[in-house]
RNA sequence: GGAGAGGUGGCCGAGCGGUCGAAGGCGCUCGCCUGCUAAGCGAGUAGGGGGUUUAUAGCUCUCUCGAGGGUUCGAAUCCCUCCCUCUCCGCCA
């Protein structure tokens, strides 16, 4: 959620920004909405103030001068509620409003639209090109570490079954990742993966992507898609001290994405499934330390997909990709020798005060409380990271190399 | 799933229809005092929204005593629904 302030005293930044992102908003109009909902507030809590005055003066009269301020009071209180009703009748549409509109895009971000308008700014490691190579389903079936008819039996499409090796090597990469997280002060968590709909609100990702989400519609709960999700709203309703922050998470979860709307796009293999692990980095900071922390999260980042000896490039994803949250946002995409081009397999945003505005969650400084920037970023998700490995290392032989960082997580140096 | 108890400010804890956003204690902050110092004294110390304002200052109004509704001129206090916590029983990874 945005602060209101933007659209009271800063109206062409607001605009500016819904702009880059291609979205047509009568902010204008917006802005007058929000003047006759404020002068509606006033009115009815005059009307209060009066009434609640003349209340108290009750309990010191007597007899008809008693009768008579009842039933003025009475009538007040009438009206008021009438009034506060408006009041609230005009808030609520408002808010409806408001509350679709997303983040302040960050004047850093790249400009454009679509996935491909995103900037390049750079490369790292060489990249396997060339025929011959196996993808990852080719792959999984050669050494039967990847099942994705069987899980259709069962699941349907976009589920896969991972065995022996292939799940060994999930289970050293989380280990091995949050043994390199935890000096940096991450902590380790495992969230809860069910969430009422309250967390899906104050991380963004309701109203707007509502239809991504599973729903356990008997017990009004919802299946995360990140763990973002329930590391951010844990938080809610807290003001940390100053001195506490920043505050870094390492949150292990189970994701489950419906992918509405994906249709036909990569149905091949376990690239774009519904479920699938992830170790998600999650940071509570300053306003004025996010940006920083932001880059810290992409250091990270990138300094995992190097220890996996993965190539890979960094993008800064353009305003009009961007998720509703997301004032920035850097993906970085790897090398797939089975589709020879670069796909997503971390992604870092910096949603500034977006979530902690709707989660309330601030710090206390000389200043008074302010609220706290968050932000999050991939650390490894599975799928994707799996694939990475298996098709980037993959031999002539067929076998697969274990990058060397995870060769004492693991036990065994290939696969095949 | 069954039975019971309860949810008040950073914490503990009073309140049981009006003068209560709320006694008292602890903690914390500031000031004072004091050579015997993890002592004494004084003051301050919840969050949100509106108005005024250059202002996240001040002043002021309003809302919030788990959440939402209701009764009443008036509710932390009475009624209803929901959520959560705790105890016991049952079941169980």
């Amino acid at each position: 959620m945005l602060d209101v302030g933007v659209l009271r005293n800063d109206p062409d930044t607001l605009r500016a920004s819904l702009g880059r992102r291609g979205l047509d908003v009568d902010v204008a109009a917006l802005g007058e909405f929000d003047a006759r909902r404020r002068r509606a507030r006033a009115e009815a809590e005059e009307l209060r103030a009066e009434q609640k005055e003349l209340g108290r003066s009750i309990a010191g009269l007597d007899g008809p001068a008693k009768d008579e301020a009842v039933a003025r009071a009475g009538s007040l209180a009438d009206e008021y509620k009438a009034a506060l009703a408006a009041a609230d009748a005009l808030d609520a549409e408002f808010n409806a409003t408001w509350l679709t509109l997303p983040n302040l895009v960050d004047p850093t971000a790249a400009d454009g639209l679509t996935e491909e308008d995103a900037e390049e700014l750079r490369r790292w490691g060489e990249v396997l090109v060339g025929d011959g190579l196996r993808d990852h389903v080719e792959l999984g079936e050669l050494h039967g570490i990847i099942d994705v008819e069987r899980s259709a039996k069962v699941s349907g499409t976009r589920f896969g079954y991972l065995f022996g090796p292939l799940a060994r090597l999930e289970f050293a990469l989380v280990q091995w990742a949050m043994d390199r997280l935890e000096p940096y002060g991450f902590v380790p968590v495992v969230p809860p993966v069910l969430v009422r709909a309250a967390a899906l609100f104050g991380t963004g990702f309701f109203p707007g992507d509502r239809d991504q989400v599973y729903a356990v519609e008997a017990d009004e709960l919802y299946l995360v898609g990140t763990s973002e999700v329930s590391l951010a709203a844990m938080h809610g309703d807290e003001i940390f001290d100053a001195d506490r922050l920043p505050l870094r998470y390492a949150g292990f979860s189970t994701c489950f994405r419906r992918e509405a709307g994906a249709h036909g796009k990569d149905t091949r293999g376990i690239f774009r499934v519904h479920q699938f692990d992830k170790l998600e980095m999650f940071i509570f900071c300053h306003p004025d330390d996010s940006a920083d922390q932001h880059e810290f999260l992409l250091a990270r980042e990138e300094e995992l997909v190097q220890a996996l000896d993965l190539p890979y490039r960094v993008v800064n994803v353009a305003a009009g990709d961007l998720g509703a949250s997301a004032a920035k946002k850097y993906d970085i995409e790897a090398w797939f020798p089975g589709q020879q081009r670069y796909r997503e397999i971390t992604s870092t945003s910096n949603t500034t005060d977006f979530q902690s505005r709707r989660l309330k969650i601030r710090f206390r400084d000389e200043s008074g409380n302010r609220l706290v920037h968050t932000l999050n970023g991939t650390a490894i998700a599975m799928g994707r990271t799996l694939i990475a490995i298996v098709e980037n290392h993959q031999q002539p032989d067929g076998s697969i190399e274990v990058p060397e960082a995870l060769r004492p997580y693991v036990g065994f140096n290939a696969i095949g």
